[in-house]
Order: C-alpha cells, then sequence, then structure tokens
DNA sequence: GGAAATTGTCATACT
DNA sequence: CAAGTATGACAATTT
C-alpha cells in the first residue's frame, strides 16, 4: 500500500520517509523490524518481578530495605528503588551496578524462590548454561559479587535497576561505565539496558542455581553487550561455532534442533554490530530476549497476562536488529500482508527493497520461533541475514519452505501490529514498555529519547490501543461474568418461583379446605336454628353473620332490588 | 470453505 | 485537561 515511497537508506531519509509512510496509513504500517527485543523482555521480567514483589512485597520490603540502606531504597508504593540521597558518594559511582546484592541476599533469596516456584522447570539447566558462559563475559570493571546474592538477586536488581536508571545522575554515572565502545546508537538505546547486563552476567557466572528462564535469556544479551564493549576479545571468542558452543550448549541440549541456528544468527549479527552497526546494543538486547525466548516463552507468556498473548514474548525481532541498521527502509513501504508475503517467498520479493525487507524481515519472525524451527530453516534464516558473511547454509538441506512459511507466519503472526510498526518506525522500546510503564516513567523515558513526530504518534497510539486492548479483555471478562451471574440469578429465581407456585397450590388446597369446612359448620349451624314455631330458617330468606365483636345473628336476606337500590 | 468464536481496534462516553 | 477506563460496534483472526 505504502509502496510508492521510495526507500532511501539514509538514516534521516529514512525518518522522513517513515514521517510520511506514517502519515499516510498509520494502522497498516508494515516494519517488522525491532531491536528492543531484549529489552522487551526485560519489561516482562520487571512486570513479573512486580507481581510477586506484590505478593511478597512486605516481606521484602523489610530486608531490602536493610539491604538497600547505603544506596537504594525500594518504594513500596511505586515499587521503584530510589537513591537515598545519603548514600555514600563513593558507592553510589562504584557499586551502581550492584547495589543491593550485599545486604539483599536474604530477601531476594524469596524473591528467587517465588520465581522459581513461577518458572520450575528450565531454570536450571539455563542457569547452567549461562554459568558457564559467564567467565567469558565477565569484564573487569565489575565489581567482585558474591555468586549467591548475585544470583538470587538479581532479577530484582532487573528491576532496580530499571528505576535507578530512571534517574538522570545515575544514568550519567552508569552510562560510561557499561558503554564503553557503545555503539553509535548507544544514545537511542535504553540506559536500563546496559545496567541489565552486567548484572547479569555476574549472575549467568556465579549461578548454578535455579534462575527464572527469562533471567537466563538475558546473559546471551549481556554477553553481546560485553562484547560490544570490548571487540576484540569479542572476536576472539566469536566464532561463530565457538560462540553457538560457548553460549547455547546447554540450549542446544534442551532443545537440540532449534538452538544451534539462533546462535549461529546471532554469531551473524554479532558480527554485524563489531561492524558497527548503529542500533548494537538494542541488537543486543534482542538476541538475549530471543535466548530467553527459547528458554522460558511459556512462562513469560503466563507471567504477563496484559501482554499481547506472545506478541511481546513470541516476537522476538532479536535478529532483526542487524538488517535494520542495514535495511530499515526497506520495510517502510509495506503492509502487514506484503510482508507476510515475503516472508513466505523470501527470495521471490519483486522489488528491490522488497528484499532488503526481507532480510530483516525473515530474521526478526524467525527468531521467536527458533526453537520450533528445523536446522534447515534456521540456516535458511542465516543465509537471508548474512548473505555476505555466510553465504551458504552449512548442512545444504533444501529448505522447506512450507514448513518454514509455516513457522514464519506463526511467528509472525505473534507479531502484533503495532509490534511490527514500532519496528518499523525503530521505536527503540518494547510495545509491553510502552504500553505497561506507569504514566510517569513513561513519560520520562520518552523524554530520554529524541523520537520524531511519526514515532511519538505511533508510541502514544501503542500505548492507548494496548490500554484499550487491556481494557476490552477486562471488559469481555467482565461482561462473561456477568452472564454467568445473570445465569445464576435466573436460575435461583426460577427456583424460586417454582417453589412459590408450589406453596400457593398448597395453599390455594388448603384454602377450599377450611372453606369446605366452614361452609359445613355454617349449614351445621344454621340447620340447628328454630323458630319460634319450631320450624327450621330457610336459607334462602335468613343467613347468619357475625359482628366485629363476635356475637352471631340470623339476619333476614335482603332481597337483591333492596340490596341493589341500597347499594346504589 | 464457511460459520462460530475470539481478539483487536476504534469511537465515544465517562471517570 | 490529559490519561485512563468502559463498552458497543465492527474488523480481523482463529478455531
Amino acid at each position: 500500500m505504502e509502496v510508492e515511497a521510495p526507500k532511501a537508506h539514509p538514516s534521516q531519509q529514512d525518518m522522513e520517509l517513515i514521517d510520511i509512510l506514517w502519515r499516510q496509513d498509520i494502522d497498516l504500517g508494515a516494519g517488522r523490524e525491532v531491536f528492543d527485543f531484549s529489552y522487551r523482555q526485560k519489561e516482562s521480567e520487571l512486570q513479573k518481578q512486580r507481581q510477586l514483589a506484590e505478593e511478597k512485597r512486605l516481606e521484602l520490603l523489610r530486608e531490602r530495605e536493610k539491604a538497600l540502606l547505603s544506596q537504594l531504597q525500594l518504594d513500596e508504593e511505586t515499587g521503584e528503588f530510589v537513591p537515598r540521597p545519603a548514600a555514600p558518594p563513593s558507592e553510589a559511582t562504584q557499586n551502581v551496578n550492584f547495589p543491593e546484592e550485599n545486604g539483599d541476599a536474604m530477601s531476594f533469596d524469596e524473591c528467587m524462590e517465588l520465581l522459581a516456584q513461577t518458572f520450575p522447570l528450565e531454570a536450571t539447566q539455563t542457569t547452567a548454561s549461562t554459568a558457564s558462559d559467564a567467565p567469558i563475559i565477565m569484564t573487569p570493571e565489575q565489581p567482585p559479587i558474591q555468586p549467591a546474592s548475585l544470583q538470587k538477586t538479581w532479577p530484582d536488581m532487573d528491576q532496580a535497576w530499571m528505576e535507578l536508571l530512571s534517574i538522570p545522575e545515575l544514568q550519567e554515572m552508569l552510562e560510561p561505565r557499561d558503554y564503553l565502545n557503545t555503539n553509535v546508537s548507544t544514545e537511542t538505546q535504553d540506559p536500563n539496558y546496559s545496567l541489565f547486563v552486567p548484572n547479569m552476567t555476574d549472575v549467568a557466572a556465579t549461578t548454578g542455581e535455579v534462575c527464572p528462564p527469562e533471567f537466563i535469556s538475558g546473559t546471551p544479551a549481556s554477553l553481546f553487550s560485553q562484547m560490544s564493549l570490548k571487540p576484540s576479545d569479542v572476536s576472539n571468542n566469536l566464532n561463530a561455532d565457538g560462540f553457538c558452543e560457548i553460549f547455547y550448549t546447554d540450549l542446544l541440549n534442551t532443545n537440540a534442533a532449534a538452538q544451534p541456528c539462533e546462535g549461529s544468527n546471532e554469531v551473524g549479527q554479532l558480527a554485524e554490530m563489531q561492524q558497527g552497526s548503529p542500533l548494537g546494543p538494542l541488537e543486543m538486547r534482542d538476541l538475549s530476549s530471543a535466548d530467553g525466548l527459547k528458554n522460558s516463552n511459556s512462562d513469560v507468556m503466563t507471567e504477563f497476562p496484559d501482554s499481547d498473548s506472545g506478541l511481546s514474548v513470541g516476537a522476538s525481532p532479536s535478529s532483526s536488529s542487524p538488517e535494520k541498521s542495514l535495511h530499515e527502509d526497506g520495510s517502510f513501504g509495506f503492509s502487514d500482508s506484503d510482508m507476510d508475503e515475503m516472508d513466505n517467498g523470501p527470495g521471490s520479493t519483486d522489488s528491490g527493497y522488497s528484499d532488503l525487507f526481507l532480510t530483516s524481515f525473515s530474521t526478526d519472525v524467525e527468531q521467536p520461533t527458533t526453537s520450533a524451527k528445523s536446522a534447515a530453516a534456521q540456516q535458511a534464516d542465516m543465509k537471508v541475514k548474512h548473505p555476505k558473511t555466510e553465504p551458504v547454509e552449512a548442512s545444504g538441506h533444501p529448505k522447506p519452505p512450507f514448513t518454514k512459511d509455516k513457522q514464519k507466519k506463526r511467528a509472525e503472526a505473534r507479531l502484533s501490529r503495532d509490534e511490527q510498526r514500532a519496528r518499523t518506525l525503530q521505536i527503540p522500546f518494547s510495545v509491553d514498555t510502552i504500553i505497561n510503564l506507569p504514566v510517569d516513567d513513561f513519560t520520562e523515558m520518552m523524554s530520554k529519547h529524541q523520537l520524531n513526530e511519526a514515532q511519538l504518534a505511533l508510541v502514544r497510539d501503542i500505548r492507548r490501543r494496548g490500554k484499550n486492548k487491556v481494557a476490552a479483555q477486562n471488559c469481555r471478562k467482565r461482561k462473561m461474568e456477568n452472564i454467568v451471574g445473570l445465569e445464576y440469578d435466573l436460575d435461583s429465581l426460577k427456583e424460586e418461583k417454582e417453589r412459590l407456585l408450589r406453596e400457593k397450590a398448597e395453599q390455594g388446597t388448603s384454602l377450599r379446605q377450611m372453606k369446605q369446612q366452614l361452609s359445613g359448620l355454617y349449614l351445621e349451624v344454621f340447620g340447628m336454628l328454630r323458630d319460634e314455631e319450631g320450624r327450621p330458617y330457610s336459607p334462602a330468606e335468613y343467613s347468619l353473620q357475625q359482628t366485629t365483636d363476635g356475637s352471631v345473628f340470623l339476619v333476614p336476606r335482603v332481597k337483591k332490588t333492596l340490596v341493589k337500590s341500597d347499594g346504589n
């Protein structure tokens, strides 16, 4: 639909195009490139944590406060971590990354227990994998952390970091640290992301314990971020295979078929990132998120009832970001349907930009479904992503187009339209974040990122639609509940009606009996009456009537005519 | 392939 | 007034 717009690759032009296209048809935005996937997952994690916090908040709060006394305070009402004004400056700068770890271990333990309960399954496996990864990732700057505490605390810390990062001063302090070698795109990134990374890595390194899968997912991201920080190190470790092994061995064990591809994809992305894709950090997030999806998709889903079912989770566009940087423009002109078509026929796309689109698109779509994908399909994806770097698939299997398409479509289907639009306009936030963030945080977040008009409009629309979607769900749920309640009321009313009818019938019967008895008594009494001559009174001429005082009189019947006249 | 059910979105009123 | 909620109506999607 919007195809008419020429695809300009320069970023500025892109944005202009986006604006134009957006104005033309906001709702039909076809873009599928989203790089904030990991961030999105973070958001989901945050949500989970908040839920948990609500349940256990009182308990946790006390301990947390102790732990955070030095630097952080958890605002119980808002759930935010607020930096303590009294906190020693030295700590503020240095411990920013791991403020709560020391003191909070206990409280976070509880939190972790909760998390473990919530996500019992893959936690051990994933953690193990992350643990293996960790040593590689560790950065010298990271302060030494006690493993146990870290493991347990880090999910909460995640949230805490989110909150902390919202504080400008902290951000300033943190950003230089975390993003030693930031890509051009660091500005666009959410600062929070950087914060998460170090924690995650540490956790992964130290963790042998149960860790919620989502968090585990974060580990790769952290790795990537680390790697981005130190490209040289990354490159050393980063032969694609080696990379896969390092990061995904466990994953492979769990899901042998699906995992490897992703790893390879990620590797390719990584290479791109190293080359200096603008979105590096975001991409990393995406990667991490993708992993998380593999490991903990179901969990995440369950955790977030409000999030579009599987949209945020299922739609892990992780790999998309690299392509984005390369081909962002391509996606803009396409409506959703167009995008679908493109997915189906990766190689068959007509227009030049469709190809561009395709690359990014296929990657995006596939990522979420990697677990389900066949190795061949994944390899195909890789091809698409990095045709130059990785010209041919290793396996050489003919791609099963149908299965792949199906999977792609499924994955696509999981992408909400808004997520696709967000990708198109390169919104640096996850849809979940946009929707679920409190107003204040939302405005703050928006203020931190310089978005153009189209992006702002889209973000607002996404938020509005997301809220409304939840409202609609609640409304329908309420409606159904009302219907059920009314049905119940109807049943009970029917029962009561039957009961009353039965009672009425009984009363009628009894009334009839009493009338019969009364008439019998009347006749009996009347029949016993005799006049002066000993003759019985004629019932036609006399009747017995009782006065208010109870005395009974024999009254001559008034003729009807008379009665009538009297009545008149 | 079509009907029914579900879900998302919009418009609008209300809080 | 802005943001959010509630809800009917319609469209898109899934079953």
